[in-house]
DNA sequence: CTATAAAGACGGACTAGTCTGTCCGATTAA
DNA sequence: TTAATCGGACAGACTAGTCCGTCTTTATAG
């Protein structure tokens, strides 16, 4: 038990540290040894819980899907119980992203630029947008789209322009420039009489 | 002028094989050796002509800038003499680029993330963004828009994402889904009795 | 309460390879 | 002659990953 705790405690550690920096300064702008520094983690302690580098990004990616899934929800939660108002009030989880960690921009964005196709890395961004599309394509038919997996490819093209754009603009006006994009393409896709591409 | 000529003749060449080469595995993940190997240029050479790896990313996403820029407005042009058929127009040079490089994504974005914040790559990356957002405020002022420099962030929000979305959905068919919205955008800014954020 | 054993973490040297950038002599062409 | 290029050796810094001896904490047995 005791000792569960504190393993579980380093590895929190590590994957704190490779948060901060991998979100910061990129995938491949980050040593083991800068993240081992910044955690204040012996070299042999990060290798005995992650076996590789791309070992130890799977595990912050996958923590990050964690999180960042959690703030959608609740952000959609937060408007109430209507499928096609959730859908909109996802876009409230974004500012907040832009608050706590800075401008940087979306880190699975980031990731598919820096994996490697065959790398673990890169197995995890898959994982997190398909999840992600899955959830969407999800409450897109619970608010009656004709076609629910095209409203979440427009929706996720919302999110990761928000995202990609905010960055390069510095400017978190995007944000709501995409929920009045995305209020426009649910109630284009929902619309009963009319039917949109 | 023959000297000349050569010059430029290696310059392109080294530059073709960095564009091809940066635009696949990304700006870290290329070393200089593996652009002079791909271009049949000597090292010394290279180093002659651009004085170290970051002048040769500078100049790069230069020129990447002005191909894109280019393609953008002859795309935009092509949709005739109105600017708020262009605003939308401009997106068909979107599925072109798809089709020309495979689908990874905005260079830019891609630079955005691997670019130190005090490199002239960087620096490139922030004037194509400015460039960009100029021209497209220009356009969006002269089809009428109550607030161009808002409706240019929104259309480089849909442009961002449809290329980050579409390389991680790995569907062309976002690009789509960003010319509806971009459509929706222009029409919702340029109405003369609603007000549109 | 004490002795012992196990587990986890530490510190840092070390290998082997890659990276950028420099330099020099030979070659080619105007 | 002069300018551009070639080919490759080279330096120095950085990379991921291994290994080993030591320390501290915790659990257990007597």
């Amino acid at each position: 038990m005791a000792t569960r705790v504190r393993k579980t405690n380093t590895e929190q550690r590590i994957l704190d540290s490779a948060a901060a920096l991998f979100h910061r300064h990129g995938l491949r702008g980050v040593g083991v040894d800068q993240v081992i520094a910044h955690s204040g983690v012996a070299k042999s302690t990060l290798y005995a819980h992650f076996r590789t580098k791309d070992d130890l990004i799977a595990a912050y990616l996958r923590r990050t899907d964690e999180l960042w899934m959690g703030r959608l929800r609740e952000a959609a939660d937060a408007t109430g119980s209507d499928p096609a108002e959730q859908l909109v009030g996802l876009f409230d989880a974004l500012p907040a992203s832009f608050d706590r960690h800075g401008f940087f921009g979306c880190p699975f964005v980031s990731a598919a630029v820096e994996a490697e196709l065959d790398s673990k890395a890169h197995a995890a961004t898959v994982a997190h947008t398909r999840r992600r599309q899955e959830w969407l394509t999800g409450l897109a038919g619970a608010a009656g789209a004709a076609q629910p997996a095209a409203l979440a490819a427009h929706l996720g093209l919302l999110i990761d322009g928000a995202l990609a754009s905010g960055r390069l603009l510095q400017d978190r006006a995007v944000v709501d420039a995409a929920r009045t994009s995305a209020r426009a393409a649910v109630l284009a896709h929902t619309a009963p009489t009319t039917t949109a591409a």
